[in-house]
DNA sequence: AAGTGGTCTAGACCACGGG
DNA sequence: CCGTGGTCTAGACCACTTC
């Protein structure tokens, strides 16, 4: 048994790509090209096309045309300060990306009450269907939607603070913790690589064959956590990055090309 | 213009999968059976099958049937110590497997030579093409692949040292880096998300629409870069972690049902 | 108007897995 | 053997984009 069809027509346009003679953002041949070079039907042709959409090498736009996708990614270097307040005044998105030049926004502050959920309850170490306070945010680069972020807070901890505020709050939540008594002493932050829902699908713009990069990160005040926060990025335009000890060797030779820095 | 039916179909087949009508690791009808059911041809079935597919919800099997795909998430928590060796003798990956009662295996250990590629000679800090020692081996857990994992080490630091044999090192190649004047005194992780290579999911088995998580780790000996690995995992079973700081508040309550931790 | 991808039908033959 | 999903054909109509 040979190899399939749509799977020596997705290879050969593979090919092509990873040889650059098809550039990214440059357009493919259209479907009706690619049913007569190949001598297939149709829908052999869209089973290739869509084996490569899902590898995420390719996308599709009704009316205009499949083109090779264009990625730059962003590297989000991680605080690994146990304060969590590395950076200067302005929360660790803003500060470093504007120390690398990066457009940042921040968009759709909203604060919500909510009950725990079963996820939430257990990195909180709360009951599941106890009261939180939620603050979430999404943030976008160059205009572009870019990851969607909600930090959780335990009633008890939020109640008659800033962080009941309906509105962003520049100098950082985790100042506001401190001034309220619960000093950050230390974080874990959890992270996972999967598809998107078909909401984060919808708010991210991502197309079929584009994974979500999801970090938990639960806050700690010595005896107990103060703040859980969910982020979701664009799994493939971002790139999460740690630093622990001494690496000032970094940095000083080539680093990769189009690479860009963020915190 | 309403929904496309393969999408109604999709939504539907979601929701049962979603209510738990459907549980992981059973059948979906067949799709003749979606045919009679919602009145639609074969074809519309098998977009609306491959749209859960691609989410990494379902998984079909030649001849047997489609199924609901059961996942369990196994945590590897990363050392956060600058010298790399935190957790005893052996290394990360199996002490901390066995404190948790996982099997690890390894397997297919090698060692080979290469030129460095662009990606390897950024982050090692040597020019494009120059010799490279390479080890790599891939991880089991419970007889399933899981994660392949590549050493890149330049000649001269590897050269006439233990790094050289071809046999796996079981006291960790951390410890032979410092014996031969190579303190680790840190490193940088880089986490990436994306969807296999087609050599990737050959190997992990991974079936359409699961990503794979890919950890770079640059350590670093005061003024150099000394080794650079690669790491992949099958992404939507495996969560990396960090803890940073005080933690030692985590785990004394309700933490994530069935996982599993590992290092 | 012409070209693109998006959706959908109604067939067909095949390989694989389990009784 | 029969039921499953895997591959493939040859049509059709549609919406959207570009000119």
């Amino acid at each position: 048994m040979p190899e399939p069809l749509y799977r020596q027509i997705a290879e050969h346009l593979r090919t092509r790509i990873d040889r650059g003679e098809l550039r990214p953002g440059e357009q493919l041949p259209s479907e009706a090209d690619l049913e007569e070079e190949f001598g297939v039907s149709r829908n052999t042709v869209r089973l290739a096309v869509a084996a490569l959409a899902n590898e995420g090498l390719i996308e599709s736009r009704a009316g205009r045309g499949t083109f090779v996708r264009e990625r730059r990614t962003i590297t989000v270097l991680q605080s690994t300060e146990p304060q969590g307040i590395p950076l200067g005044p302005k929360d660790v998105f803003k500060s470093a990306l504007e120390r690398e030049g990066v457009v940042p926004e921040q968009d759709n502050f909203r604060m919500e009450f909510r009950r725990a959920t079963p996820e939430v309850a257990a990195r909180l170490q709360i009951e599941e269907g106890e009261p939180v306070v939620v603050r979430r945010m999404d943030r976008f680069v160059d205009g572009e939607r870019w990851s969607q972020q909600e930090s959780f807070y335990p009633k008890d901890i939020a109640e008659g603070t800033e962080l009941m505020s309906p509105e962003d709050i520049p100098r950082g939540t985790v100042r506001v913790l401190a001034e309220n008594g619960y000093v950050q002493t230390g974080f874990r932050d959890e992270i996972n690589c999967r598809m998107p829902t078909r909401e984060e699908a919808a708010f991210l713009g991502s197309p079929p064959g584009a994974p979500v990069l999801e970090i938990f990160r639960v806050a700690y005040s010595g005896e107990r956590p103060i703040r859980l926060t969910i982020t979701v990025y664009a799994g493939d335009s971002t790139q999460v990055a740690y630093e622990i000890g001494d690496v000032s060797a970094r940095g000083e030779s080539g680093r990769g090309s189009r690479d860009r820095e963020t915190g």
